[in-house]
DNA sequence: CTGTTAGCGCTTTCAG
DNA sequence: CTGAAAGCGCTAACAG
């Protein structure tokens, strides 16, 4: 096999502890043996055998992150974030995809009892309490994206702002009747129950308040997940209505550029005939010129990814709940004017 | 601690060896003894321990998918591929993302010498030999995708072909000054110093000449890497020529789609002023109406990690490389016709 | 078929 | 400060 501890330690003339201590850097070793070993380390070309420093130390070096991943530009881009700081951390990034919330704690399960990760991040979900438990019991710290979870760190939005900013949009252009697309799922994300989607709705239902207009429940489609196909069936079922809404939220982009296909499908324009608002920004809305709520996506990924390295390194943390800025994006549609829009920056930009 | 072996042994009144070859399923074991075993293992409810086995067979049940995560949606859709198969196969997915091919090195080194993957994915390249070896010498599988590499098993589609079918689409439309933007790299993916961006021109070239077109080197741009900015950048330099070409193929949609912004933000059209094709078809070519050579990504992905599979399970593969098929998918532009098209249906959709 | 015995390579007490 | 020794939990010969 490769050289070992004890070659090092032989060559050097000490103890494998000696040698231990000095690859681990942390304790004290007098400066001329420090340096004798070293020298061998160095002469050997030894490595320390990653395995057996997991089996020793119960931990693996590797973060892991749940997603659903199929799924979402947005959980994409959360991603990405995650992945510039975990790697420049000297970390493994492991990422566990999860198409149904039912896979969900399939997947807490063997990672509970698989290797030991270092730390989770878990992107729009917050593990249940149960889990949470014994993830605190293994020393385990989990952060969360995209929800708000009390007693975790969370890197969120304000969804429910979020929900509001949308809808004062279309009720300012002069819209009353107005449509939500929810993406639902069969069960909740947390313990509270609410997770993002349910939180624009809340914010959607108070902006209608605020202006005085009732909220039709009739308006509010479920539509199970983020795509554009479940988005495009959405806005079929609004449009075959006798009395179609005149503008729509989807509560997100996928679900809204699903519903813009629709759209332009039945010869219809918007924001035209229809005008429309998504959720996240993501890279496609800006060439559909799609109006939406930006929410910094990748930023997240990194502001989450920075939590938990601190978290492992025993620093604590300023604040455990950090809540992100939403811009409300005004693009107009490909369809009410010829041509791709571009006056709008795409979220952003792919850094050199 | 968790449950052990020791315990398991204990219970069932074995040695832990016996244990240990019930829970490793493959040698022979009367079925009392295994029944016992079995019913101590349920009973105190004991799970292996992964490090500890991962120490005993230098081996870690994960595979490590390296790609430029943060740039294309061509490697991501690649990876969603992976994963669907990876994880239902009961391995972890490590991924390596890869800014730049300088850092490649680096990340192979880190990945021979750090914890011993089972296998490997790589994307969009081909280690250099000098890995390869060492590759073989761990016993460590690599599969290649989007490059095909002699003796390496390589899933890959013909990109010379494609780069054939662009051009030629645009000859037929009557174009004659054909522009090609290529994404740039460096220094060559893999020893033949040849990737997919230089076949595409390979391709375009040959079109070119079959066509009796002399084809003209200051219409060839190269661009670093597959951005849109990159794509704009470079469809800006054509335009600014007194004599722009009336045709773009570029390497990838992102560029592409670039390119288109570019065309549009000086008020031309696609493809009316400019007509383009990109390759790949990412989703978001779709929403652009981006007329492209569509490539199976996620097929890509499958198919690289089944062959990975099977290698890990010492099945023998079939065959060593599988080339898959192009499409040539053509649109209509936004800027041609207002409204969003959706008359060809966007590249793989997201299964349920 | 099955128990025993060595390791795997490192971390971590525990005495010096 | 440093060497020796005891595991970490499992796999894999090796004798029965």
């Amino acid at each position: 096999m490769a050289v070992t501890i004890y070659d090092v330690a032989k060559a050097a003339g000490v103890g494998i502890g000696t040698v231990s201590r000095v690859i681990n850097d942390s304790d004290r070793v007098s400066p001329e043996t420090r340096a004798r070993v070293l020298a061998a380390i160095e002469q050997l070309g030894y490595k320390p055998n990653p395995m057996a420093r997991n089996l020793s130390r119960q931990r693996v070096r590797s973060i892991g992150v749940l997603l659903s991943f199929l799924t979402s530009p947005f959980q994409v881009a959360v991603l990405q974030g995650i992945e510039q700081v975990i790697s420049k951390a000297g970390y493994e990034l492991v990422v566990y995809s999860i198409e149904s919330p039912e896979r969900r704690d399939l997947v807490l399960e063997n990672l509970l009892e698989g290797l030991r990760l270092d730390g989770v991040i878990a992107v729009s979900f917050a593990p249940e309490e149960h889990f949470l438990q014994r993830f605190r019991r293994y020393q385990i710290p989990v952060v969360v994206t995209d929800y708000h979870q009390e007693g975790l760190p969370s890197i969120f939005v304000d969804n429910v702002r979020g929900g509001r900013m949308a809808t004062q949009h279309l009720l300012e252009l002069g819209h009353r009747r107005i449509a939500y697309i929810q993406d639902h799922f069969q069960r909740p994300n947390g313990p509270q129950g609410n997770w993002p989607g349910q939180d624009r709705r809340l914010g959607y239902l108070q902006a209608l308040e605020a202006a005085g207009v009732e909220a039709e429940p009739s308006l509010i489609v479920e539509s199970q997940g983020h795509t554009r196909a479940r988005g495009a069936a959405a806005m079929a079922q609004l449009l075959e209505r006798p009395d179609p809404p005149t503008a729509v939220f989807a509560a997100s982009d996928m679900l809204a550029l699903g519903a813009m296909e629709q759209i332009h499908q039945r010869g219809l324009r918007v924001p035209g005939d229809v005008a429309l608002v998504g959720f996240d920004d993501i890279e496609l809305a800006a060439f559909a010129a799609l109006t939406t709520v930006r929410q910094p996506m990748r930023r997240m990924g990194r502001l989450a990814a920075q939590a938990l390295v601190q978290l492992l390194a025993k620093e604590p943390l300023e604040t455990l709940a950090q809540e992100l800025p939403l811009t409300l994006v005004v693009r107009e549609s490909c369809g009410a004017k010829a041509g791709l829009q571009s006056g709008v920056a795409p979220s952003e930009s792919t850094h050199p």
